[in-house]
DNA sequence: CCCTAGATAGTTATTGATCACTATCTTATG
DNA sequence: CATAAGATAGTGATCAATAACTATCTAGGG
């Protein structure tokens, strides 16, 4: 709590906070239940405050939601980046992304939220943009491994894609609706090989761990 | 447009098409932007007299869980009785499940919505019970398929239900984020057998359609 | 070194809009 | 006529946004 006490921080640096408070708020009561109440008492300001960095709400959620973006694709560009093959980097993406989830628990609760996509035009745009290029991400690892017989050359990699992610939203969703009584890096070590059955070239021995 | 010169309903009618119009409302407008104004206005009452047939606003909605609930799980267990083996069964379960989506979109919203299982501790224990029920569904099948041998024995059951949920998922979320560019038929239609393929057990014939 | 002026961060107080919910009156229908 | 459905007209609470004011920091001249 040595938060409360500081206060008048550079302008940059309370962008900053309140993107963070934000995404810890909306995490903890849900995206579309924060109010600019709730971020000023988080940093120790008061509402008005919060005012002076931002122009609107939404625009607040925009910044979120470019935050998002850059760490989200930075995290998983360097996860598969070191993959030995486009099956190991896929796993690495995967569990990075994981990880990266159970770090930041509402990055799932706000690029799904209708509240927020539904409404703003651009908002959605972002949201879109971060959907495609990570579908197609999956989907060239895939036809990499397609090429390195590591992958089904019969595999309709867009789908496979589509069911990647979904895999992520089922794992989330699951973790978020029963939690306590499952953990999300637990069920997601589990819930990926059934998936790496699906593209995997069928061989003697499992392609998971060569 | 003939619903708004239509009033007086009895109050078992008129209960009904409040849920009714609540999950049209939902599926246009998103789940939490639903007002008992604009339910009233799209049935042509004011909107006092919502609050003559529910006491509150999350009884609306837990009435409208419970009308999902109970037409859902009909729906599926009807789909299932007519498959002539597990695997059969699972995929006609998909198919009815995505054929009631799509005729109720706003359904996986109402599911997921945090807004309402965030807040309200009964409406969240509904959404449970239907998850877990519906991936037990899914998590027996799979085991009769092993038994039949139609599904690999080595497949971790659980984890394939909940892979197949995020299937689900994962579909609804692109076609209502890329809302337009993708069906939600057409995509389901190429995503399931990349499922089916995690599944089965490897045989020179694919067995998705014997 | 100090003092002042401008800039910047935050406070206080308020506004208008929206929302769930309610008390009281009205009317349709069996 | 009695009763149930709906209309009318509110209430208090909440929320985003704003305006006017105050505290704090920094730079430059004397």
């Amino acid at each position: 709590m040595s938060e409360a006490v500081r206060k008048r921080l550079g302008a940059d640096e309370r962008r900053e906070e309140i993107i963070r408070v934000t995404l810890e708020l909306a995490a903890r009561q849900g995206v579309d239940d924060v109010t600019t109440q709730d971020m000023a008492q988080a940093m120790g300001v008061t509402q008005g405050a919060v005012f002076r960095h931002f122009p609107s709400k939404d625009a607040i959620w925009m910044a979120v939601m470019l935050w998002v973006r850059d760490r989200m694709m930075a995290v998983l560009t360097r996860a598969a980046a070191q993959g030995r093959d486009p099956l190991d980097s896929l796993q690495r993406m995967f569990f990075a992304h994981i990880a990266f989830i159970a770090g930041h628990p509402a990055i799932p609760r706000v690029l799904t939220s209708e509240h927020l996509h539904g409404r703003n035009a651009v908002l959605r745009q972002v949201v879109t943009e971060i959907m495609l290029a990570y579908e197609a991400k999956i989907a060239h690892l895939l036809r990499d491994g397609q090429v390195q017989k590591q992958v089904r050359l019969d595999l309709d990699t867009q789908a496979a894609a589509t069911l990647y992610i979904g895999m992520i939203q089922g794992l989330v969703l699951q973790t978020s609706i029963l939690r306590g009584q499952r953990t999300l890096a637990a069920e997601a070590a589990r819930t990926l090989p059934v998936f790496l059955a699906a593209v995997c070239t069928p061989s003697p021995t499992q392609g998971t761990h060569p």
